[in-house]
DNA sequence: TTATATTTGTGTTTTAGAACATAGTTCTAT
DNA sequence: ATAGAACTATGTTCTAAAACACAAATATAA
């Protein structure tokens, strides 16, 4: 088992931006609260219309964070990576989650007890801010999503889903290779089309020699000219 | 001119929420503050990659916040009633506004250096929660719209605007006419279709008995018809 | 390992909705 | 009050992307 020692190191580093708000006595607190949880590949997190429980740290590992819509249709909402929080947008609503989340691959959270998130907040003015902070970058980029999504053509909006996913999870040793391991249908759920256009327009992007594809790897080969498709749409 | 009692009412009165919250010192920084604006039918409040200044009450009126996409096609991202916020969210994340602001008829707006309110939600739990929850409420709405807008048919986004505009600004006396006065233009970049496509729609609806219409101002006759289009997108 | 399920790839068909064209109507500003 | 602009209406054409179908390749589990 860890140490008390080994917990609170991990949690120090870990949660950098919080952990540097807090007061000796809400660090002991969150110390005692925090929890640590694994989940396997293709884990669920949490579902659509539970009740939120807690704030979740992403240590290690790529959470998806997604809705179903007309006739279970899965859309991808926003991805995370480490050391990013989520899962207390619905808690802050009063409301159930409106999402779900699951792993792409193995992963390693925090989960800090909402309750206690919220007493912390009330008494110090940088936490609130920083979650204000996170909700307004969040709120931006869900409204630049609406006008991406329903205005972009396939090629366009794939080909940002590409670009997006390179600075999100960045490029493996080569320099070129995205570092997520993706099925061609996360691929058409992130970029809202059908798994047959993510599949047929990736093949079109290999032919084009902006990309090239092995299995689920993908190199990006012209950047340049990805971002100008995902530019103009 | 107003006197001072009139703003203190007009301000405690209008602001409840915030104005609750707020220790008397506070209520007379914002006495001092606070400048109500007065904008004219299909006048700019804020543009697109300006620098946000104000926190914005709407008192009267109604406002669109859009934004312009691929060919400066127009996409309405939300719409304002008395008495709600709107206008504080870039200040929060630290950017210029990436819509833009503008009234759908006559308005009054009180406007409050956002300087000011971040310095009261420092030391003020509640307002810090305050603003907390909108942008929660907001975040939940805008990853809803996302599914909405991009699965549902031009049926389905027709009928759930015309049911949003509907729950957002009431009815007329006559307990079914809309009580807002929109341009088919509006309708269309409401729902994410061409105005040729909004125009056929409500005619559709028309003719299936659904809504009436008479110019600009649509009664809605079979909710019930409206609200289950809207369900099945 | 082998069997079974899932994912990927490609061709074909169908369709929703955009684009375009044009005319009638209603605002709005002088 | 009237001219011009903007909006509304409707028909027609065109196209992007969904739907469908099936084969090949991979992954997963017994």
């Amino acid at each position: 088992m860890l140490g008390k020692n080994k917990v609170v190191t991990e949690l120090s580093s870990s949660l950098p931006e919080i952990w540097r708000m807090l007061t000796d006595v809400e660090r002991d607190q969150l110390r005692h609260n925090a929890r640590i949880l694994h989940f396997k590949k293709n884990e669920l997190i949490y579902l659509e219309d539970e009740n939120p429980r807690g704030l979740m740290c992403l240590f290690k590992g790529k959470v998806k964070i997604y809705k179903s819509g007309v006739g279970g249709r899965s859309q991808i909402i926003r991805i995370i990576r480490p050391v990013q929080y989520f899962g207390y947008r619905a808690y802050f609503a009063r409301e159930p989650y409106v999402t779900a989340a699951s792993a792409f691959e193995a992963c390693t959270v925090c989960m800090i007890p909402m309750e206690l998130i919220e007493q912390f907040l009330r008494n110090n003015g940088d936490l609130a801010l920083f979650f204000i902070q996170m909700l307004s970058v969040d709120l931006g980029i869900a409204d630049q999503r609406v006008v991406n999504l329903t205005q972009k053509h396939v090629r366009g909006r794939l080909a940002e889903s590409l670009i997006f996913l390179k600075e999100s999870y960045g490029l493996e040793e080569d320099g070129a290779t995205i570092n997520i391991y993706l099925a061609r249908e996360d691929l058409a759920n992130l970029s809202n089309m059908t798994t047959s256009n993510a599949i047929r327009t990736l093949s079109n992007f290999v032919n084009e020699h902006i990309i090239s594809i092995d299995g689920r790897k993908i190199k990006i080969i012209d950047e340049e000219r990805l971002r100008k498709i995902s530019r103009i749409g």
